[in-house]
DNA sequence: ATGGCGACAGGATGTCGA
């Protein structure tokens, strides 16, 4: 099975780009990012055209994960209400950040994790509280799911200066001690990161900055990611980012991430 | 340290992303 991660930036704006590279590269899963529709605005067609069965979880402008399947997915569930309980969740669903469903045993949660801003700002503050919440959340998946979990997105963080294209000073959003903790917290429930199976060396990067030239200077981040649990990381035949996307005009800042179990 | 680029809503320019 192949399950690919992309944080598109508008999947109208990225229709094209997007149908296309799923024509070419016969993912069995897809899930995306920063939708920013809608579900009933959401341009279904292009992809239910190429056999995907669509999972949407839009607001208006921001954020909005969706995931498209060859395979109907069982038990989808948006959001962390359903999961966690109206009062734990609070209002953190009102930013439609969190889709999950299963297929052949597999648990697949995708997520976009808060940008944050700036240390030390509100967002900031309500990335690590999002954290708090989405660690719970993975915890109730793993007593309830199939066993399997394959949890992938856009996680704003690179966990190791490796994975930056020069390091950053303490406390840069994305690479702050604090942040590094959340998530490591959040892998100590029994995940790992299928990208470094496979790969030691630095220089490979899932998003860069539209501004300053970031993609021909590869001044890059790797931040989407997927973490496995321990059997289906022993499954992983591979795990590749794909930069052909973001060489196309009008692109996202982000690229397809892909793993293989 | 700042702003740069791009999408969005709304109908100019501010907000947000990372």
């Amino acid at each position: 099975m192949k399950v690919a991660t992309w944080n598109v930036n508008s999947i109208r704006s990225r229709q094209q780009i997007v149908a296309d590279w799923l024509a070419s590269s016969s993912v069995d899963v897809l899930c995306l990012q920063e939708t920013k529709v809608v579900d009933k605005d959401f341009p279904r067609e292009p992809f239910e055209q190429l056999g995907y069965h669509l999972y949407t979880w839009g607001q208006k402008a921001y954020n909005g994960v969706a995931i498209f399947s060859k395979t109907p997915l069982e038990a989808v569930v948006a959001g962390f209400t359903p999961i966690v309980g109206e009062e734990r969740a609070g209002a953190f669903d009102e930013q439609k950040r969190a889709i999950c469903g299963v297929l052949e045993g597999v648990q697949i949660v995708n997520v976009y994790v808060p940008n944050g801003s700036a240390v030390g700002s509100e967002k900031y503050d309500y990335k690590l509280r999002w954290f708090e919440l989405f660690w719970e959340y993975l915890q109730q998946l793993l007593a309830r799911s199939p066993g399997e979990l394959c949890i992938c997105g856009d996680f704003n963080i690179a966990l190791e200066d490796r994975d930056i294209y020069a390091p950053k000073k303490e406390n840069h959003i994305m690479a702050s001690p604090a942040e590094r903790q959340a998530l490591d917290k959040v892998l100590e429930l029994g995940l790992r990161d299928a990208f470094r199976k496979f790969t030691d060396d630095g220089g490979h990067f899932s998003w860069w900055d539209y501004r300053q030239g970031g993609f021909p200077r590869n001044r890059g981040w790797r931040i989407d990611h997927h973490y496995l649990t321990a059997s289906l990381y022993e499954r992983a035949s591979s795990c590749t980012i794909d930069i052909e996307p973001r060489k196309l005009p009008k692109p996202s800042d982000h690229t397809p991430v892909i793993v293989e179990f």
